[in-house]
RNA sequence: GCCCCCAUCGUCUAGCGGCCUAGGACGGAGCCCUCUCAAGGCUCAAACAGGGAUUCGAAUUCCCUUGGGGGCACCA
């Protein structure tokens, strides 16, 4: 069933803890418009909002996924916005790797920086004055003040708050100040941020779609910073501001966004903007499960030619389609057919089927993945995908060859890149193969050594060098010589394409051509007769 | 330390009070197929964290414990 179409009482979602209100779904819920989703057919608008400050990882890109499959599954739209306010951790080039990223797998954006849209532009900092209004606007309904505390003498109330073993919160006091104190102090020229005015009484109640209502006492929250001192908001007013600008009706996060919840709706409440319904995504754990990957465990990753950053998945030869079938498992239980499609994945999306528990990344089964999907590739798209690789190795490749090597490889790649040691050989003149490797199993070099002459005899006097002229005769070949089908395969298959694993042999043949495989079959008899 | 979240095979998960002798996938083991390597087919091992409570009946609801995770910035 649909998510949209479920209606019935008996669904997941009332399992959780909701209040009683929340618990009867045969009112209309106008009220709680995160029940759109569950009730309604409605168009949503997602973003996608990270920040520029580093390399793209699986787990922004599993938030991007389920975005882009919540805006197509309801025929809503998907956002990028880019939310670069933090000027020291900036990271130029980071932008742009989030676009190529999400490029590649596949999830395109319908508004963006480099698309723009009806409610850009789509850089934060190219929206200051949006935030200073609300700042202003919050001042002035008495839902936030000006603070001139300075950063040392926070510093300081924190180190004395932990050495009291007290959670470290700010100490109020410019919430005290006179407003008029206040604007007279800015005009003085002295540096300000904007807090908000976090209520001290009661208890901040917020519904997660995942995870149900979730309670906060009021008095554990703090008076968050909105607006710096250089004039730029911090995530909480930026965010806010934004997914009210642009009508955002959904909000996917990751789950450190958790312990700001309560500020959050707080700030959305305080301005009377519609709540969006929000729903707050695990984190991925390391492979042991032990807590989210370290730099070592990371660098660890690659040197067994895993990763967790997009661009690396990309160059490590794996697909989108592999990548995106593997990341959208985690935390998406499907009871069976995991094999899925992007648009597939958009068919067959539920909120419902969201679990909210941390789950640690398996690297085999982005392998598993990926090689499927490999399978899955018409040849065509295969050998497209491939020759990048060849060429970036230095293969002069050939397209007529390409299409032929192709299947025969196809089922054989985890990786795009496994075609190198596959097949790099068929685009060369020449193979060097190992001498030892020559000599048969059991066999000594002269063995061999004969056992190469008359295959080469027998190879020469066909007519054409086809799989189906070949195998016949070299399979008597075995039977005459009493040697068995390894010994035999094993010279020849090492003979002509340089390797003890190859591509099936007599494929192999006929694509590298009688010329080729008589001048390298010619070639390892020489070897074998110096050994 | 404080706040919040989470808890089914090693891992990702199905499970919506009786369809559960707990299903699937990855990984592991074995067999079959086979010119190497794969792919494919078949089979096997492998889990409800613990304790209470509710109920005729609990993996499923509630509470506690334990364990794990996230956060506690003029970062996002």
């Amino acid at each position: 069933m649909a998510w949209w179409k479920a209606s019935s009482c008996a669904t997941r979602r009332w399992k959780y803890n909701l209040s009683p209100g929340l618990r009867r779904c045969s009112q209309p819920g106008l009220h709680f418009p995160w029940r759109n989703i569950l009730d309604s057919p409605t168009p949503v608008r997602v973003r996608f909002a990270p920040s520029p400050t580093g390399r793209m990882h699986l787990g922004s890109a599993r938030t991007a996924l389920y975005d882009y499959l919540l805006a197509r599954r309801t025929g809503g739209k998907f956002i990028l916005r880019i939310e670069d306010t933090d000027r020291k951790r900036f990271v130029a080039g980071a932008e742009q790797e989030l676009i190529d990223g999400l490029r590649w797998l596949g999830l395109e954006f319908d508004e963006g920086p480099d698309i723009g849209g009806p409610y850009g532009p789509y850089r934060q900092t190219e929206r200051q004055s949006i935030y200073q209004k609300w700042a202003t606007e919050l001042v002035e309904r008495g839902h936030a003040y000006y603070c001139f505390c300075t950063p040392e003498r926070l510093e300081k109330v924190r180190q004395e708050q932990q050495k009291q073993k007290l959670s470290t919160r700010y100490d109020g006091t410019c919430r005290a100040l006179q407003l008029s104190e206040a604007r007279s102090r800015i005009a003085a020229g002295e540096k300000f941020v904007v807090r908000f005015k976090m209520p001290r009484e009661g208890q901040t109640r917020a519904v997660d779609m995942m995870r149900g209502e979730i309670t906060w006492d009021n008095k554990e929250l703090d008076d968050a910073v909105l607006l710096k001192s250089d004039g730029l908001p911090t995530y909480h007013l930026a965010a806010m501001a934004d997914d009210y600008e642009m009508k955002i009706t959904h909000v996917i996060r990751g789950s450190e966004w958790l312990s700001t919840f309560p500020l959050h709706v707080n700030i959305v409440r305080a301005l009377g903007w519609p709540e969006p319904a929000w729903m707050h995504l695990s984190v991925f754990l390391k492979p042991s499960g032990k807590g989210k990957m370290s730099k070592r465990e990371t660098a660890e990753a690659l040197k067994d030619g895993h990763s967790i950053f997009v661009k690396d998945l990309i160059d490590l030869g794996y697909t989108p389609e592999g990548v995106l079938n593997w990341i959208v498992l985690m935390g998406w239980g499907v009871a069976e057919d995991d094999v899925m499609t992007l648009d597939q994945m958009v068919e067959r999306f539920d909120i419902h089927h969201l679990t909210a528990s941390p789950a640690a990344i398996n690297f085999s089964k982005l392998d598993h993945f990926n090689g499927t999907h490999i399978r899955l590739l018409p040849i065509e798209d295969l050998a497209a995908r491939l020759k990048p690789f060849f060429v970036a190795a230095n293969y002069a490749v050939d397209n007529d060859m390409l299409l032929k090597v192709t299947p025969l490889i196809r089922e054989r790649l985890v990786t795009l890149d496994d075609c190198i040691p596959f097949a790099g050989f068929f685009f060369n003149d020449t193979v060097d193969p190992a001498p030892a490797d020559l000599v048969g199993k059991d066999l000594t070099p002269a063995q061999s050594a004969e056992v190469a002459h008359k295959a080469y005899t027998l190879l020469a006097g066909l007519p054409e060098l086809t799989h189906a002229a070949a195998e016949p005769p070299l399979r008597q070949l075995v039977e005459e010589s009493g040697l068995n089908i390894n010994q035999v395969f094993g010279i020849l298959r090492v003979a002509v394409t340089g390797q003890k694993v190859s591509p099936p042999l007599f494929e192999s043949l006929e694509i590298i051509g009688r010329a080729k495989v008589l001048a390298r079959v010619q070639k390892a008899i020489q070897v074998l007769k110096t050994l």
